[in-house]
DNA sequence: ACTATGATGTCCGAAAACGGCGAGTATTGG
DNA sequence: CCAATACTCGCCGTTTTCGGACATCATAGT
């Protein structure tokens, strides 16, 4: 496992990969940090072209990541993490929209949770999902980040 | 075999010598009260010097004791016993812990029933074991007084 | 010898609590 | 009367908690 940080416009940012691809993507004061960081190297260059790829994006020069992941979780996390790949640029699902699409229409606050452990911010783009009222709701980086990154979007669309 | 008594914060003590050293120490109402204590004779100067250490660790100012013993019990008890004695003062184990240290790591419960057995509470402290979920489980004197030891070394440590 | 017992610890399954929700009713204030 | 807000309740996967079953070892009785 290997990691870097660097600044970007909503904060100082942690991504960590392992062998096979990108496995986490941390926020400054993320609420649920990745355990046994003990073992993990500093390498920039195993991670050079993830940043390469949030670099582009936050410059809104990139709508789509291209990345291999290798990430862990139950299999229903899974299906609505790879789900969140398929929210367009720009656009929101409302979090029953995207309990739909996983195939469990009603397990609503139940896709919310699996949102709350989304390994990938940002890559698997978590923060398009938001409530069918229109309110933004929560987010693992805080609020006022959600609501940044879905300006950000709206502007570059 | 001479005795004495007095008054503790946690209660009236009974203390039993005999020629070689400290024999017991009896809470009031302990639950297994050494037998044949009929020629046991009162006396107040073959026990000033545990009266004196027991005192001056209630009052905070004596972390270790140091005294002739004289107590008799199986092997496995003695090793027991003995070890007891290199818990740190404010400190903690878990009976699992204990049973390691004295050699046997599954006999969890016989350290358990060892220390039910204890001929010296305070001075071999057998207070200073817990249940390796925290909870304080057992104690001849009564779980309250086993409380009080512990916030009494955790304050003055 | 053989048995029951204790100041335990670990494992496993059931049950309850907990979320980044939504829809449906009250309730309030213009 | 209309809207915006507040509350209640059902829903579903995950996590945490809780309780019972069992392993394990030295003792004290029988």
């Amino acid at each position: 496992m290997w990691f870097d940080e660097f600044k970007t416009p909503i904060g100082l940012l942690k991504i960590v990969v392992d062998a096979n691809g990108l496995r986490f993507v941390v926020f400054e004061n993320n609420k649920h940090e990745p355990p046994n960081q003990q073992d993990w190297k500093r390498d920039r260059s195993a991670t050079r072209q993830v940043r390469e790829q949030l670099h582009q994006y936050f410059a809104g020069e990139r709508k789509e990541f291209d990345l291999e992941t290798s990430f862990t979780g139950t299999d229903f996390q899974q299906r609505t993490w790879q789900m969140l790949a398929h929210i367009p640029f720009g656009q929101t699902w409302s979090y029953g929209e995207l309990a739909k699409r996983v195939g469990s229409p009603k397990a609503v606050r139940a896709v919310g949770a699996a949102n709350g452990r989304n390994p990938l911010p940002i890559i698997l783009p978590c923060h398009r999902v938001i409530g069918s009222n229109g309110k933004l709701t929560g987010f693992g980086g805080g609020l006022p980040v959600k609501q940044w990154l879905l300006e950000h979007e709206e502007k570059s669309a």
